[in-house]
Order: C-alpha cells, then sequence, then structure tokens
DNA sequence: CCATTTGTATACTCAGATGTAAATAAAAGC
DNA sequence: GCTTTTATTTACATCTGAGTATACAAATGG
C-alpha cells in the first residue's frame, strides 16, 4: 500500500547521457580541481552510479580532458578568432554566461594543473601574442610590454568572472567598461 | 681505495630545519597544490626522507596550514594595514619579491581550495572592503560597485606576479604603472 | 665518553580512490 | 514478445599516499 507505483524512469541515449555527464563533471571539478575531485563526487553530481562513468570514459583523466575540450572548443567557437575586433568582448561575456562552470574551470583550475596545462597553453599563449601585437605600436619591446601582454588577458578573464559573481548586469554595458579597464592597463604600460 | 671519507654531514637545529622544510614545502606546494603535492614531493624538495617530515608536523593538513600562515603573516607584516596609503603598492611588491613561492601559493593556490579558504578568506574580503570603501565616494552602489571592489583586489594581485614573470624590472615603476592600472579599474566603473 | 639530538632505512598498516567483473533489472525499439 | 541498450548493485582487485613503528647510525654538546 505505502509503495508508491514507481514512476518509469526516463532513461538517456547514449549520447545524451554522455553530455549530461560532462555538464555534472564541470559543475563537480569546476569546485575544486582534477585532483581534489573523486569520481564519486562526479557521479553523484550526475545522479549516477560511478560504474557508469566508465561506459563512457576510458580513464579519470580521459573524462577530465573531455570536460575540458569541450570547454575550450564552445570558447574558441564563440569568440572565434575574433583577435581584438570590437565583438571579441562581449562574445566573451556571451560564452562566459553560457558555460560559466567551464569558464571558471579552464582559467582558474586547469590553467593551474600542470597535468593539464597543454589544454589551456594554446589559449593562454595565443592571447598573449594578440595582446603583444596589438600593443607594439603603442610600446617599444622590453619588460613593460611583456608585463602588459601578460596582464591584459587576466585582467580580461577576471573582469569577466567578477561580472558573472556580480549578477552578470547588463552585458553591453559590461562589455565596455571592460573594454575601459583593458585600456586602462595599457595605459599603465605606456612610457612616461 | 675508491672509498671517499664521508664528508661530515652538518646538522640542523631543530627550528632551522623547520624553516627550511617551510621553504621547500613552499617550493613544492606552489607547483601544484595541496591535493596534487605528496609528501614524498615536499621530502625530495627538502632533501630528506618522509619520516622526518612527522617529527616537526603532525599531518599534511598541518604541515600545509602552517606553510599558508607564514605567508600569510609574513605578507600582512609586510603590507600592513596600510590599507591605500601611497606605501601599499610598494610593499605589496617587496613582500612578493621576498617570497615570491609563497605570494603565488597563496592567491594562485590556496584561495581555489575550499578545505583551506579560510586562511585567504581574510584577507581577500578585507582588500575586497578597502577597495569598496575607496570607491564608494565615486561610484554609488551597486553591481558595478560590487564588480569593482572584487575586481581591484585581483587585478593588483595579478598585476604582481606579471611583474614577477617579467622578471621584476624597476620596483618604483613597477609600483607607479600597477597603480595607473588600478585606477584605469576604477575609471571603467565610474557611471558614464 | 656518554647522553641527546638529528637523520636514515625499512617495513608495515590503513584509508580512499581508481578501475574491473558479473549478475540483475528495467526501459526502448522492433 | 523478444532483443538491445542502459542502469543498478555488489563484490572485488589494485594502487597510491598518509601515517606509524622500530632499529640503527651519525653528529652534537656537555
Amino acid at each position: 500500500m505505502t509503495a508508491q507505483q514507481a514512476a518509469p524512469v526516463r532513461r538517456m541515449r547514449r549520447a545524451e547521457r554522455r553530455e549530461q555527464i560532462l555538464d555534472a563533471a564541470t559543475r563537480a571539478f569546476a569546485r575544486a580541481g582534477f585532483a581534489a575531485t573523486s569520481l564519486d563526487d562526479v557521479a553523484a553530481e550526475a545522479g549516477i552510479t560511478r560504474v557508469i562513468l566508465y561506459r563512457h570514459f576510458e580513464s579519470k583523466t580521459d573524462m577530465y580532458r573531455a570536460v575540458l575540450d569541450r570547454a575550450c572548443t564552445r570558447l574558441v567557437e564563440q569568440v572565434g578568432a575574433d583577435d581584438f575586433g570590437g565583438e571579441a568582448i562581449p562574445s566573451l561575456l556571451r560564452a562566459a554566461a553560457a558555460d560559466p562552470d567551464g569558464f571558471r574551470l579552464l582559467f582558474r583550475h586547469a590553467a593551474r594543473e600542470p597535468e593539464f596545462r597543454d589544454l589551456t597553453d594554446t589559449l593562454t599563449a595565443a592571447s598573449v601574442e594578440i595582446a603583444r601585437k596589438n600593443l607594439a605600436p603603442r610600446i617599444p619591446p622590453g619588460p613593460w610590454a611583456d608585463w602588459a601582454s601578460r596582464l591584459i588577458p587576466t585582467v580580461a578573464i577576471e573582469s569577466v568572472i567578477a561580472w558573472l559573481d556580480a549578477g552578470r548586469p547588463d552585458p553591453d554595458a559590461a562589455a565596455e567598461r571592460i573594454g575601459a579597464a583593458i585600456h586602462g592597463v595599457i595605459q599603465a604600460a605606456q612610457p612616461r
């Protein structure tokens, strides 16, 4: 009597489940990074058993790389090779809003995990290079150009994360303000 | 014949050894954070066996807290409650130069480790509050004040790390430029 | 010279996490 | 209905790393 009729449990197709696992894994890993997150944490976040994870991924490392790969791909698709055009910052904001956990995971954790740095290195190296090229006409090569071209991508990323933390107010205004903040760094690197 | 006379190995006093272990642990943990660093890594970095570590620290966690505590104390001693006076940035630079590994460890790793966030939380909360107070007369309360007061401490820290990475050129000029970069963020948060 | 301190070597226990295997059950699709 | 796919459960096997115990060796300091 007290026994409820078990509601028919909706099963997912393989590809769908895989995506759902990647979503959950992104959330789980975003909390504390690779080493401090167990597969049981991921499984719990996905609402399944650990065993299922192994039907979709060879190993923990394999899964993590898949998570980072997806986040990276999404980011590159949204931002594109749109190096410093006016749409770069708005599209960065869109990308972060679309996948905030992935965004945080990439830049706050993966970038500091030596074992997986290769996945974010291309991204950061590319953005540093873009910054350096855009700085070149205005700042003579040397330590301050180095300083600024390292700092600018970081400030861009951290501005976006601060925007997420502040509740994502008005994306258009945010883009302008972030642009202004970056401009401030460029000014600061100017010879005086 | 071939046997060398073993050079008499200089032994350290207890306190001295403890400091040396803390130095080595700071370097080791600065590479990949708490979870991804084993006690064997630390012992190897210190040039001793793992067993010795337990003569100075109760546990891995205990040791890590001691490392963070020391880095934190040093930082506070150097920077002081010198909230936004003109000497704040120069002293931040001095502190980072004096203990670069500790500096990186605190802000790049410990700040992202939920288990140890309490140790850096007071620091970051304090600096965010200082930023907010200094912003108050110029920026109306609201999401952009939130945004800027979160971002400013981060930009300060990241500017310093970028300065370390760029080879620590001219500390005085660096202080001015970092001040200018922060000013740029304040400008960016201004109502428009 | 003798006690204390400091370091080494080795071997062990224990816990947690990764990864595997097999039997069972239920949903989906034909 | 019958097969295939997907999920659960339970039970292992294995490994790494934390933490402990003990016996030994060498330096220090009186």
